[in-house]
RNA sequence: CGGGGUGUAGCGCAGUUUGGUAGCGCGCUUGCUUCGGGAGUAAGAGGUCGCAAGUUCAAAUCUUGUCACCCCGACCA
């Protein structure tokens, strides 16, 4: 049978393997390359475009909750990495090191991080004396090393880009409030600018971050069905304080070990962007972290007025702050119109010599692929207003997505047609043991995602085991 | 680390069974005509067939070894 025609015949359609479909999307955009070095990726001016947006807007809501940046060594002495014995344990399998300098082999050998709460806890120690130094309120932007073994672009990459907060504080309770708080500011963050519904939640035991007491979570769910893990944060309790002598004199004169938190996310979330809102064409970009908002084509563009009319717009939607940029290349209006699609750009103008006779232009939406005339005078508003549109209607869409496959199973029997019809999340009762958790993994495949926040009792017993349920739990099958 | 697959022009592939001049589509360069959903035309450029040995008059093709990448699992942001 013959597929149907489709406008981009070269990326291979999301229900035959979506797999390829994503590297046929990414590569085919320009985002990223392969390099020379296995598992890294090289991030195109398209890819980092976003994510220097993400970083953007990212970095604004960090300052606004009081934090600042700083920038800690990319190398860490293995005596330091060794120091919190459950985080070495962790990270060990997936370390890259240094070993010479020159033509000299070192005295000790240096890691290059993977995370850098070592490093960061060794000068924190050096750092916090006294109750009046706290809290520590610090954010880098860095990239990190983790040697994996099998490779996505943007989804596990051996280096990558994240940002990582590492803070300080005198109270267990006001360390737990900056988790908490954190994982806030990452929800918002994904709902409201990648439009991107999010669970937001605990880790298990066996899930939670080496060193750790405890972890939050975002998931999202992907088209495919799986869930990806978009940012966590963490109660690092007094694990490091303990570790690095992490200690201050508090106002009742005890000296006392500080209680910690770190979070991150990673340029995993470009990954997570693409495997949303991605369609048939290709990229789905929200207008928020859309390196171009608004393209304009100009039709049969050697005509004369048309290029200048072109320009004309580009710099009204420039001056109202939309990123616009019109395409002159010696192509045809309908291979850039492809193009642009492919790349995910929320708006489409085309203007060409019958619109400029009759003072309009066409916008075009990529998100509900609508059409519409509008007068060029005050086009700019109406760009704004569509641009707005496509934010709130992506976001819906993606809910509606998440919310339609999402299965509540109250019996085990329930719980295995959830996987295997729904392909999505399944939310059920749990138990908590790691037991139970190992072998619903070995059984089915999905693993817990997270206990949300936003509880509810479906039932006393844990869906598998029939031990006493301590939390409603969301199961996936996970990147 | 297990199971499967693929390496031939920038990309996608045919050619390998049965050894005999290196092919096709897209892309690329130049000219002319085009331009409202992947334009047409003419002339061009581009390859140690992943790598290394071997068999042979002759190897992309057969043999042995090796490397890389992709997919599905295990492990992880």
């Amino acid at each position: 049978m013959a597929r149907e025609k489709t406008f981009v015949e070269n990326i291979t359609p999301q229900d035959e393997d979506f797999s390829r479909w994503y590297t046929d999307v990414i590569m085919q955009t320009k985002m990223v390359d392969y390099s020379d070095v296995k598992g890294c990726m090289v991030i195109r001016e398209y890819g980092y475009g976003i994510w220097e947006l993400i970083q953007k807007e990212m970095d604004a809501r960090f300052k606004k909750t009081g934090h600042k940046n700083a920038y800690f060594p990319l190398l860490i002495p293995e005596t330091l990495l060794k120091k919190e014995a459950e985080h070495v344990e962790g990270f060990a399998p997936e370390v890259a090191w240094v070993t010479q300098g020159g033509e000299e082999p070192l005295a000790e050998r240096l890691c290059i991080r993977p995370t850098s709460e070592t490093i960061i806890c060794s000068m924190y120690s050096r750092w916090v004396q006294s109750y009046r130094d706290l809290p520590v309120l610090l954010n880098q932007w860095c990239n990190v090393v983790r040697w994996e073994k099998s490779t996505r672009p943007f989804l596990r990459t051996s280096e990558f880009l994240w940002q990582e907060g590492h803070t300080v504080h005198a109270t267990q309770e006001d360390a737990e409030e900056e988790t908490v708080k954190m994982l806030g500011v990452y929800r918002e963050f994904a709902e409201n600018v990648l439009a991107i519904p999010v669970v937001v939640g605990q880790k298990s035991e066996k899930e939670k971050f080496a060193g750790a007491l405890h972890t939050y979570t975002m998931e999202a769910l992907m088209l495919d069905g799986k869930a990806l893990q978009m940012g966590t944060s963490h109660n690092l309790g007094q694990n490091f304080a303990k570790g690095f002598d992490i200690q201050f004199l508090d106002k009742d004169g005890q000296l006392k070990y500080a209680w910690q938190t770190s979070w991150g996310t990673s340029t995993r979330m470009i990954g997570g962007l693409i495997m949303v809102h991605g369609d048939e064409r290709g990229l789905k970009l929200p207008p928020r972290v859309a390196p171009v908002q608004c393209v304009i084509v100009p039709v049969a563009a050697h005509k004369e007025g048309v290029l200048e009319k072109a320009n004309e717009i580009l710099k009204a939607l420039l001056e109202a702050g939309i990123r616009a940029e019109v395409d002159s290349r010696d192509q045809s209006p309908g291979w850039k119109f492809n193009e642009w699609e492919l790349k995910g750009v929320p708006v489409r103008l085309e203007i060409g010599p019958r619109d400029i006779e009759k003072g309009q232009a066409v916008l075009a939406r990529r998100d509900t692929h609508e059409k519409a005339f509008v007068p060029i005078q005050g086009i700019t508003d109406e760009v704004a207003l569509l641009l707005n549109a496509i934010q709130a209607n992506m976001l819906e869409q993606a809910r509606a997505f998440r919310d339609a496959h999402t299965y509540t199973a109250t019996t085990w029997e329930e719980f295995m047609q959830g996987i295997e019809e729904k392909h999505g999340f399944v939310r059920a009762m749990w138990c908590g043991d790691t037991e139970c958790e190992t072998a619903i993994k070995e059984k089915t495949g999905v693993t817990t995602r997270c206990m949300p926040f936003e509880q509810e009792t479906l039932s006393d017993v844990c869906v598998h085991c029939g031990k006493p349920a301590k939390k409603l739990t969301y199961f996936a099958k996970s990147y």
